[in-house]
DNA sequence: TCGCATTCCTAACAATGTTAAATAATCATT
DNA sequence: AATGATTATTTAACATTGTTAGGAATGCGA
């Protein structure tokens, strides 16, 4: 009776087909370009078989984001887990963020509510575990760059949130034309020098 | 014959209403809920009266962002110009910017591209000169508190831009949620701390 | 008064997300 | 194998968007 796994498997591959055309079509012509029926002519069906398989187009755009938490996730983890020193670690992690955003602009944008998805909101619950995933990551590799006295007493995320926000910060700029593309190494040394900056502010205890 | 003139006045008059209109619905509501339509039955015209005086909606878009700009500019220049001590106004302009935002959530979003407006992308040039005067605002005084030592070698509107980038990286993360709007407080105290350890690493020549 | 420009409206277009209803395909059971 | 039920998919349509075409008013100067 393997007849429903097949069919279950095949409706997989369908959802997957979707996600897959929407997010290549976004890619090539941003996520403005992700249309219902652009995405059904993509896959040769009619625009309702979409609904099939996702409730809305919001929900598609939801499990983008969710992919896409998981990739920058994996990239983050490799790019630790190739260096033991923590040091080197947060600069690989922090190389791996900046290049996730311009290797797949798309992804960052669909995580980040940037080039036009309308997905995020400060109502909006983000439910990717991921996400903190990616969060906590972080905040272990940067305490294990803190000095062990009064660790406790330091607070760890909010300096997580510190360097996020500058390197989000660098890239939305970016990404929203405020900052000209071409600065664009320029920012990446920029927001490396500023992070050395806040470590060794933080490292002396005067952050 | 003033009759020019009054027309041309009565001209600028609609123009300010449609502008006002579509501002209240985006404070009420959010740019998703600025519709040209929601906006002439605002003013109790009809739809393509709206094109008498915009060319399309983005026109009208970056209009309120030219305006916002200049809400902006002006609150930052009193900021700067109610101290005398450098410290004190980058202080008060760090202020001010933060109040800004969240003392008029649309202008904001409509200069940053956040909020769901469409206006703000690579390509696209913003020839907003107010946008250029808060960036020079801001470098003056930041110059101002950096020690006289190798200030033209040092790169003061990269450091702009660094601290630009925290700001707006705070302000972004929270206005799409991904950090609660529960912590808008701590964010804030949060980035006034790393401007601080910024600030003296600048002013110890180690940054 | 006539012509002309301005201002405004009605009607319509194409594109969007989405739903209803009907049809085709597939499967389980007899 | 035939049948009834479930699932997949399509056609047609709806409401909402930005936008345009074409035509009334309106008021100005000749």
């Amino acid at each position: 009776m393997g007849v429903k796994e097949r069919r279950d498997r095949e409706r997989l591959e369908m959802r997957q087909a979707i996600l897959d055309s929407a997010r290549e079509i976004a890619a090539k012509e941003g996520w403005q370009a992700v249309t219902i029926r652009r995405v059904a002519e993509k896959i040769e069906y009619s625009p309702p078989a979409i609904y099939e398989y996702f409730e809305s187009k919001e929900a598609l755009l939801e499990e983008e984001a969710r992919e896409a938490f998981g990739i920058f996730l994996a990239d983050l983890i490799a790019a630790r887990d190739a260096h033991t020193d923590p040091r080197e670690r947060l600069r690989a992690m922090g190389d791996a963020y900046w290049n996730f955003v311009w290797k797949h602009p798309e992804l960052y944008q669909v995580i980040s509510g940037l080039g036009g998805v309308n997905l995020c909101e400060p109502g909006h619950e983000h439910p990717h575990s991921e996400g903190n995933q990616v969060f906590e990551t972080f905040r272990d590799v940067l305490q294990a760059n803190l000095p062990a006295a009064g660790r406790a007493a330091d607070d760890i995320e909010g300096r997580v949130m510190i360097l996020w926000s500058l390197y989000h910060g660098f890239i939305a700029l970016l990404m929203t034309g405020r900052i000209p593309m071409e600065s664009r190494d320029r920012a990446r040394a920029l927001a490396g020098q500023a992070v050395d900056g806040l470590l060794t502010a933080w490292r002396a205890g005067r952050g």
